[in-house]
DNA sequence: ATCAACCTTCACATAAGTGTAAAGCCAGCA
DNA sequence: TGCTGGCTTTACACTTATGTGAAGGTTGAT
C-alpha cells in the first residue's frame, strides 16, 4: 500500500511515517515512480513504534528491538551478536523498570481519584456512579 | 537540605534540580542567602519525577499528578476541580496503555533473547547459565 | 585569603516532530 | 490532447521538550 493508506489504517500521519523512515525504523520498497510501497504487516509495526516512542523508548533503541517483533516470525539470526544481546537485556530491564514506575504512580493516581470522588459525593457533588 | 545534598541523595544532578524547579515541579524554600532549601520528602519526590519523565510523562502532566504523591498524605482538596479530575482519569488511562505496550514488547524481547541464547548454546557459544 | 558550594543567565545540544513550498506522478475527463 | 485535482516526492526551516555547559558573581567555612 502507499503512504496515504498506511496513514489511514495505522493512524500515524504520513509526515511521521517519512520521519520514521529517516530514522531507520521502516524502509518501504519504492515503486517505479518513487512512491513508497508498504507491506501489510507494517500497519501493526508502525502502531507499535508509536506506542514505544510514547512510552519513552528512543528511536535509536527501537531500531534494535524491532527484529524481536517480526510479524512473519522470521529466522532468529544464526549466531547471536553478543553486543546486541547485551543491549536487548539492558533494554528489557529498563522496560521492566518503567513498568514498575508507571504502575506505582498509576495506582497512586487511582487512589487519589477515589479519594476525590468520595469527598465530592459527600458534598453532594454529581459524580459518575461506580459501574 | 541544600541542593548539593539532594543531588547526592537523589542521584539527580543539581543542574536538573534547578531545571525542574523552572518547570514548576519542585519549589524549595529559600534561605536568607538565596540558597535553595529542600525538605526531606523531596528526595523521593525528585526520584519519582525522574522515573516519570523517563517513562514518557511530560513535565506539564507530572505537575498535575504530583498532588497524588504527597508524602505527608495531605488533605485531599475539599472540593474536587472536575477539570483536574478528568485530566487525572485520562492520565491514569494513558499510563495503563503505556504499561500494556511496554509489557507486550518486553515479553517479545524476552522471548527473542531466549531464542538467541538457545541458538547460541546449540553452536557451542559460551553463555551465562540460568540461575 | 582562599576555595568549594551556591547563585543567575545565556547559550548550545539533542530528540521528536511539524509546516510548507516546489515539483513529479497519474487518473479522469472535456 | 491537454488540463485539473489529488496524492506523492524532497528539502529546508521551525518548534517544543529536556536537558547541558559555562561564564561571572555571591556566600560561607577554614
Amino acid at each position: 500500500m502507499r503512504i496515504g493508506e498506511l496513514e489511514q489504517r495505522s493512524g500515524v500521519p504520513a509526515r511521521m511515517l517519512r520521519y520514521y523512515e529517516e530514522q531507520g525504523l521502516v524502509t518501504p520498497r519504492r515503486l517505479d515512480n518513487g512512491y513508497r510501497e508498504y507491506d501489510e504487516y507494517l500497519v501493526d509495526r508502525v502502531a507499535k513504534i508509536r506506542g514505544l516512542i510514547d512510552s519513552g523508548i528512543p528511536t535509536r533503541i527501537i531500531g534494535n528491538i524491532l527484529p524481536c517483533l517480526n510479524q512473519p516470525q522470521r529466522v532468529v539470526v544464526d549466531d547471536a551478536d553478543p553486543e546486541l544481546l547485551e543491549i536487548l537485556r539492558q533494554e528489557r530491564d529498563r522496560m521492566t523498570h518503567k513498568i514498575d514506575v508507571l504502575s506505582q504512580n498509576r495506582d497512586a493516581i487511582t487512589r487519589y481519584i477515589q479519594a476525590l470522588e468520595t469527598a465530592g459525593s459527600r458534598h453532594g457533588t454529581r459524580e459518575r456512579q461506580p459501574a
